[in-house]
DNA sequence: TACCTGGATGACAGTCACTGACATCGGTGC
DNA sequence: GCACCGATGTCAGTGACTGTCATCCAGGTA
């Protein structure tokens, strides 16, 4: 049980949902994940800056994703469909995990400031995709209007595809939400 | 100084804000925020259910504001009509403590904690607008959607007005933001 | 006036997230 | 073998937050 079993920050984020699922996120002590993992508490906290975050730290990932797909859109693409088919990309590193995301998003809604956490992280996405389109040229309001609408037709689709069936993939889903956004902001 | 000086709640959210503004929120305790007020610590969580709420305890009067005027839109109104109306008259409500909401939103821009609550507050209107819109009989997509991309125009209006000089109000800055957001979703 | 009751506050002890400082271990390069 | 360095352990501390019980003040009632 030695000090160097490789790996440690995945052992204590496994440990960690595994515990927030069968206990809840308020009932378990980080002592009890650090354990659980067989390292110590100071050690669960260089690898993650709290409690929290040890839940979200593929989000960076995906956000640099969602930029690149992004900044490779076809310079004739407007703003909002550059965003769209930058989430209808990402849908698809959502699919293999469905069950590890149902898991995930459980514990997140059962707890307020997980869902805070969410959110902040969701802020990030939306400042790095308007950061990109303002690179592509696009003017300020309009860019952050295009990001902030963009993710939340995604944060929509995300919540009808974890609630509902496994029939339809996310992709198809984010593409429905991205249309259904459209038709609303049309006014009257 | 004694125990029933009137408006507990009031002197507590006061003094918060000037110490948050002196020396930052991080390195205000609840213990000072207490004694500036004339109270103890307890009282203050009797108050405030923790150390972040006592900067946002308005943000519900504004919710059941919004959903008011939501509700009382005439029923020919589009959706993200009535949500930007709604919105805009909401906006007339912060004219008066610019100065205020400067202080405030300053703390708050400070600090990444106060964002996430900020955050959460967003969500919760969105998901109070969303509600009132399927009283309205909007169906449930196009309902989450409108709530969404409203409250990321007001979002994006509100970085604007208070950053931007004190010439428009909040109002127009508003309207001309809804104006933009369907610009934006327009695609090409 | 004296009493009683209820809500607000104080006092105090305890848990736990998080941090700083320093010691220790184990692999790597020489 | 030996020096070095990064990852981990140990320990002591701070501060947010909670449960519990005592205490105080206001108002009503006899």
């Amino acid at each position: 049980m030695g000090r160097w079993e490789p790996n440690a920050r995945g052992r204590l984020a496994k440990a960690a949902l595994e515990l927030y699922v069968e206990r809840g996120y308020e009932q378990t002590t980080v002592a009890e994940i650090a354990k659980r993992a067989g390292l110590t508490e100071r050690t669960f906290f260089r690898h993650f800056a709290d409690k929290r975050e040890v839940l979200f730290s593929g989000s960076d990932e995906l956000r640099e994703h969602l930029a690149d797909a992004v900044a490779g859109a076809p310079d004739s693409m407007a703003p909002i469909d550059a965003v769209a088919a930058a989430f209808e990309k990402v849908g698809v590193l959502f699919e293999e995990g469905r069950e590890r995301s149902l898991q995930r998003q459980s514990v997140i809604a059962a707890n307020a400031e997980l869902r805070e956490r969410e959110l902040i992280k969701l802020a990030w996405w939306s400042a790095t995709l308007a950061d990109t389109l303002r690179r592509r040229g696009v003017a300020d309001p309009a860019a952050s209007l295009a990001a902030e609408a963009g993710v939340a037709a995604f944060k929509v689709a995300f919540e009808r595809w974890i609630s509902g069936p496994a029939e339809p993939d996310l992709s198809q889903i984010v593409r429905e939400s991205f249309d259904e956004l459209k038709a609303v902001t049309a006014g009257r």
